[in-house]
DNA sequence: TATAATAATGACTGGCTGGTCATTTGTCAA
DNA sequence: TTGACAAATGACCAGCCAGTCATTATTATA
């Protein structure tokens, strides 16, 4: 295992026990058996660390989430977002306690921005669910079922960590599908409304084309297969020249999926071009 | 304005701007405009700060749920509920932030206990509004249901903290009723099953008279009003004597319910008496 | 083996903060 | 006005911790 690997995986124990503010470097680096020193080889400082832990665990589910909405079959989207959530939150056991208890905010204005940013990606990717799921709906109605949808991920998250017993996860799954279900196609009165939808649009950023060219020189230089290196490439210039056809783009985009480093640069991609498509239509 | 009410206020708006551990006993007395000493002679510590702003909002948020389930007619009840937690949010605005940020856990061990046991408080006095809408449920479904609730309105604190849109609350209020009722009445499957109530019950802890007594020993310290008195010390007699007819306990109960210092007192009365009597009608 | 280059170490520093206490300021009765 | 008592002050202390850097150990190369 790589040295950055261990530390962040020490430290997030850590900090899922104690608390980000309350684990000192030299813990964190006891606990790898190495010098305190040895962490300012690996990382700048702390703040990177905290930072890097956040992405690491919100792309990988931010993306899946989304790859999932993309390529799964309309019926069982719903109990595959439970299911897949569910083991999400088991495997990754320290960054959920992590999640749960440090609700974000510390440290600077730019962890805000990025949580919130990421809280966006997801909004998105559970709006196609919905969208996938329930068409006939108004924009907000689909909206407002993406929050109740997300209040009962939470239930399982806080069930499981204020009562101490394991809520058995097909029961849980059937359950919250069933209830959603309900909702979605019996209640008559939301509390997202079309006005309240206009202001929510203004607050979202959007993918630029500069961040994403950075994200992808980033991957670029972190990555060796010649493979990956080279569909980098083609999509970068793609960026610039949009010279190739959408088939070329999809084979490449395929190429990098199965990398975690790309799996950030693949999910941007394919919101940024999406993004440009509608520019294009609504021209 | 006491010099303890000046310090909490203004810790709490700190406290929620910048979180518990980035502000400094100093910044919270240059607000106060006091030297930081005179802290000392209202507090003995940081933690015992923290401690008094969580129990002052805690026992009035919890007391005041349960006499509400207690006393509102049944059909309002679910309701009142949504609109008092609303308007509560809102009211405590900086302490909201500060309980949605800083998901505890913070300092000591002693803390999270006090965070479990004011939610146990809240779970017992959603289960009585639940059991009274819903009286012909099983246990475990009645169970399920204030998990729902409890999910339902954390979607509002969340959202209107995530995006900037202020929710409408009449609509609010009417969509959670109209929805949790729709699941009450028509959901087949739950997640809460009898084994998982018989495991959360255990968990339980129960009103111990000893604390019982003590509460009302320092409830009497910093009360002057004598009726208010004289009902504390027979209060505290008939823990001992068991002397008084249910009338006048609750005759007493009524004098101190509008005094803040009591509300914990009084709420605590009332579930050891239930206790009481529910040991002596299991024996 | 000698030398250069790289990696790892941990003592140290500087900044910060909770808490203390000798001193000052304010109050009020005689 | 005085003196006694209480309240308020802020300089100071001790402890903690992120981050640095001169020194040491390890590895690669010639």
């Amino acid at each position: 295992m790589g040295k950055q690997q261990l530390i962040m995986d020490k430290a997030l124990e850590l900090f899922g026990k104690q608390g980000i503010n309350d684990t000192t470097v030299q813990q964190i680096m006891n606990e790898c058996n190495m010098s305190k020193g040895a962490f300012y080889l690996a990382f700048t400082s702390k703040d990177e660390l905290i930072t890097a832990l956040i992405d690491r665990f919100m792309i990988e589910y931010t993306s899946d989430i989304d790859q999932m909405v993309r390529n799964e079959k309309g019926e069982t989207l719903l109990r595959q977002f439970f299911i897949y959530s569910y083991h999400f939150s088991l495997r990754h056991q320290p960054f959920t306690n992590l999640y749960i208890k440090e609700q974000i905010h510390k440290l600077n204005e730019h962890l805000i921005e990025k949580m919130k940013y990421y809280n966006q990606l997801l909004n998105e990717s559970l709006y196609h669910l919905v969208d996938r799921l329930y068409k006939h709906k108004t924009e907000y109605e689909k909206y407002e079922l993406v929050w109740v949808i997300k209040a009962f991920m939470q239930i399982y998250q806080k069930f499981s960590f204020e009562e101490n017993g394991e809520i058995d996860m097909e029961l849980f799954v059937t359950s919250c599908v069933e209830k959603i279900d309900l909702i979605a196609t019996h209640s008559k009165t939301t509390f997202v409304t079309e006005d309240l939808m206009l202001q929510i649009k203004w607050n979202q950023v959007k993918v630029d084309e500069l961040i994403l060219k950075k994200k992808i020189m980033r991957a670029m230089e972190e990555i060796e297969e010649p493979i990956l290196v080279q569909s980098l490439q083609l999509l970068h210039e793609h960026l610039v020249n949009k010279n190739l056809p959408d088939a070329v783009i999809h084979g490449l985009l395929q190429n990098i999926q199965h990398s975690i480093v790309c799996k950030e640069v693949r999910y941007l991609y394919q919101v940024y071009m999406e993004q440009e498509e509608h520019k294009g239509a609504s021209r």
